[in-house]
RNA sequence: GUGGGUGUAGCUCAAUGGCAGAGCAUCUGAUUGUGGUUCAGAGGGUUGUGGGUUCGAGCCCCAUCAUCCACCCCA
């Protein structure tokens, strides 16, 4: 039989212990805030229906859904999830009478999307959505909000924006300046490249989409006046308050900082900013977005107030709000800054037991068992090879203690602890071990 | 989907068109109750793959695959 060349599809990656171990910290970290917010987790099927994923994101966004097929069938009707937005939709559609609400959901899960590769983007990543479903008002735009920046300040982030903008307010914007409805989609396509091309390319690009001069002039001025705190929404209320979904969005923008800010969320975590846009297509509300610019990576948080979207399921939608945790690219800056605690990734091993021949072997397993017994993570030798040997080994795991039991400890009852890091070694007796383990590790 | 860069030992990378190499890692020994340091030695390659040019190709040309970067889009 031929060799096959052993590899993984394109964009999809393999993860050895020590890169698990180091994901697992962060999953860990991100679902223990979402406890503290009261947040619960759901799962749902990898898969989902055509008919629940088509509809949703847009032509572009379709044409990077998986399908999947099984071998015996010629239908082509299931594919790969996009996100964990639409499941959690069909979710609560489906399952409404069980459900409390306002419903709190968390999911953290792999979500495909056929993409070409790049640093930070990959075909099958995780996402962790935090959504808040029946709940109209800001208190759950705050809530997510504020559930993101503790998060990413838990993980070690010292310095991140989360830019809150409005989708309607963009909408309002667009009308007032004169972009015809048509185009308010060129609109946000061309303002979500502002951090990248800068208002002089924006104006541009608009202009090259054949919006008039002036109306983008007028549209630029309003969405760069960028001034200290609150002050930017008072300036648009000035101009053009009395449009009533522009006074809606502008209100909505203030309960949200308020409500940010009685939560005491520090006000250097978050700032309006109305040229941050977001592609997808669903957000009706507040939109939010971090971007990390220094290195490159992109977004690692967004998320938005998307009313409409579990109206496709059923006959009356319900207000939900949320946001998304880029993991993939919060686990890659993390490599970058160094963000993990120092016992992160080397290894879960505590102690690891030796042998010293084979006629002391049992005597090993009883003293890994009682270790074990006693809740320390304990590694046991099963092979026959020397005690250097065995040293080396325990060595380049990065386990912290070895545990030597030879004749002449089990003569006197006793075990040799050492503490590789710097060489202290402690004979104890057996019964005071799994206490000396903890000493030691301390 | 568009444009570009790079593919040589497990890893990082050398090699004017002329004998395919180094460092690190691995394994063995110095060391039969104690790892990291040191010393000595060993293994490891169809130069991504397939064609072409040439007396001769790791090097030049074409194709293909992989990977990275910039777009599109996005986490």
């Amino acid at each position: 039989m031929s060799q096959i060349t052993p590899r993984v599809p394109k964009g999809m990656r393999d993860f050895p212990p020590s890169v698990m171990l180091k994901r697992e910290y962060v999953f860990d970290v991100i679902r223990e805030v979402f406890h503290l917010y009261g947040f619960e987790p759901i799962q749902t099927p990898v898969m989902e229906l055509n008919e629940t994923l088509m509809g949703k994101y847009g032509e572009d966004a379709e044409n990077l859904i998986y399908s999947a097929k099984h071998g015996r069938s010629s239908k082509d009707e299931i594919s790969l999830r996009y996100d964990l937005t639409v499941p959690l939709s069909r979710f609560v559609a489906m399952y409404e009478n069980d459900l409390n609400f306002p419903f709190k959901r968390y999911h953290i899960a792999p979500v495909f999307r056929g993409e070409r590769p790049q640093r930070g983007r990959y075909r099958e990543f995780y996402q962790c959505d935090a959504d808040i479903v029946g709940i109209g008002s800001m208190a759950a735009d705050a809530e997510v909000v504020s559930l993101a920046v503790t998060a990413l300040r838990r993980l070690g982030f010292k310095q991140f924006e989360v830019k809150i903008n409005h989708r309607k307010l963009l909408t309002a914007i667009g009308k007032y300046s004169g972009v015809p409805d048509e185009q308010l989609p060129d609109l946000y396509r061309s303002v979500d490249k502002f951090d990248k091309i800068g208002a002089a390319g924006v104006q541009k690009e608009l202009e090259e989409r054949g919006i008039a001069a002036d109306v983008v002039t007028r549209m630029m001025e309003l969405i760069t006046s960028q001034k200290p705190g609150l002050e930017n929404l008072d300036f648009l209320e000035s101009v053009f308050g009395d449009m009533p979904e522009a006074g809606n969005s502008i209100n909505e923008l203030r309960d949200l900082a308020k409500n940010l800010m009685v939560a005491g969320v520090p006000q250097e975590f978050y700032a309006i900013d109305f040229t941050m846009v977001r592609g997808l297509g669903y957000y009706t509300g507040p939109i939010f977005e971090t971007i990390i610019t220094e290195p490159n990576l992109g977004s690692i948080m967004g998320g938005g107030r998307y009313d409409e979207l579990i109206g496709l399921f059923r006959r009356e939608s319900l207000p939900t709000t949320g946001i998304s945790l880029g993991i993939e690219r919060i686990i890659d800056l993390m490599d970058e800054l160094d963000l993990y605690p120092a016992h992160i990734g080397g290894t879960v091993v505590d102690v690891f037991v030796t042998v010293f021949d084979e006629d002391t072997r049992e005597d090993s397993l009883r003293v890994a068992s009682t270790l074990r017994e006693a809740g320390i993570n304990t590694e046991l030798y099963m092979e026959d090879k020397k005690l250097g040997k065995q040293f080396n080994l325990a060595d380049k795991k990065g386990i912290p203690i070895v545990a030597v039991l030879g004749p002449d400890e089990i003569t006197r009852g006793v075990v040799t602890l050492r503490r590789l890091k710097d060489g202290k070694e402690l004979s104890v007796e057996q019964a005071l071990m799994a206490k000396t383990v903890r000493e030691l590790l301390s």
